[in-house]
DNA sequence: GTCTATATCATGATAGAC
DNA sequence: GTCTATCATGATATAGAC
């Protein structure tokens, strides 16, 4: 009947979804999947068609949700605002905040898919990612024009890579919080429950921001403050 | 005879890298990788016991050349200033200027293992992952001690927030550089070969230290210039 | 829609001759 | 050190009864 057909549905895709951050989409067989949603193995060929038709049905329905929620958020934002540019850090929030906070959900499924998703980006013969950033075109068409609305001394060009920089540390900011930690000797191993989510996020924001109005660098000639040792970075080969 | 070892085991060393760069380890047999070296199949086996340990040779080989450098230019930066505390452009540009320039670098195998290494760290249940990190250790404790110096004025646990943000800049700098480009609609498709290691450092350093020198976030409190909006990040659900 | 049973294939590892 | 041949395992996918 139809109520167990997406009920079967749903069960799957929670097991699946819980499994792939564990131990990544490729690493899991159909056989760990089923088990431990305790449906029958061939059920999974059934709803999903293949293996990869599962997995890429786990991605489909967390991003499209974080990216309406992303929406919903600049949206908000410039009908706020009517006309008039957004604040940079307004626009960064609500752009990364819904990932972060999802990160630090209560809900351990909902957590453990963000670094799930960023681990999956960065698989290059994937078909994932190119369902990934499929799904992603639109916000990112959206938030690249509110920043760029928002910072109009910033040429084009540097706002597109300082947002995959921004990017690149909020990813490390969720999924490896705990990973270097030990590596740098961490010097506070007591880590507070509190340290969550609002936190995070602030720090986080601080530095994006500090990154995002960072001084240009002038192309060509050597930034005041930004100076290369020639002798350090020419010679490639060590003594 | 011992030059034919050698030269079996790097041929390997070689075809391996290759193809998990490529790949990734996991979705690279060993079949694949004694075809392409075009040496037996055995001779994995017999070399690095098993593939597991294949694979962290094929890191360690690269990760300590790689350290090694970082360690040079340090040393080198703090002989020069004796006593004085370094500058925070110096000591970045000692970490991430030779990743970058690896990940730049004309050989084809240089090139390819510096977004090996970031995927390969992304992946939680693996044993290469603590490899990596042991591997990092001395390095980072070394630059966590000469950021630390150079910015008397940030606190440590910023400091090393940070220092985690912006690797995963770096990371994203260098591996998806070209990946998000059609997501994001990229202005400029017509990507000029000049537009390498020089230039790609430059923005990345403009971004990592203005991010660096972030002002702080003030912890409790909310900032001035960071609202967030409760209405719109405290209802998760959407219309 | 669900289940059992099975087909088909690829993998990592090893044994043993040379 | 290198090779051939093989084993044991676990994977996806499917056929067909219910």
């Amino acid at each position: 009947m139809s109520s167990q057909r997406t009920s079967t549905r749903n069960t799957i895709l929670d097991a699946a979804e819980q499994l792939f951050a564990v131990q990544g989409h490729d690493n899991t067989s159909m056989r760990q999947i089923t088990s431990a949603a305790s449906v029958n193995l061939s059920s999974v060929n059934y709803h999903f068609g293949s293996k990869d038709g599962l997995v890429q049905a786990v991605f489909q329905r967390r991003l499209r949700a974080l990216n309406d929620e992303r929406l919903a958020l600049l949206n908000e934002l410039e009908n706020n605002a009517k006309g008039e540019a957004l604040k940079p850090s307004h626009v960064l929030e609500a752009f990364f905040s819904p990932l972060v906070l999802h990160a630090c959900s209560p809900g351990p499924d909902e957590r453990a898919f963000v670094p799930l998703l960023e681990r999956s980006m960065s698989d290059p013969g994937g078909f994932i990612r190119a369902a990934i950033i499929d799904e992603h075109s639109e916000v990112f068409s959206r938030f690249r024009q509110a920043l760029l609305k928002s910072l109009p001394d910033v040429p084009e060009d540097e706002i597109i890579w300082r947002f995959h920089f921004m990017l690149g540390a909020t990813s490390y900011a969720i999924s490896g919080a705990e990973a270097l930690r030990s590596a740098m000797d961490w010097p506070h191993p007591q880590q507070k429950e509190a340290e969550s989510a609002q936190v995070l996020l602030q720090r986080l924001m601080s530095f994006l921001l500090g990154g995002l109005r960072a001084p240009l660098p002038n192309s060509g000639a050597v930034p005041a403050c930004n100076n290369i040792n020639p002798t350090a970075t020419n010679g490639r080969s060590l003594p």
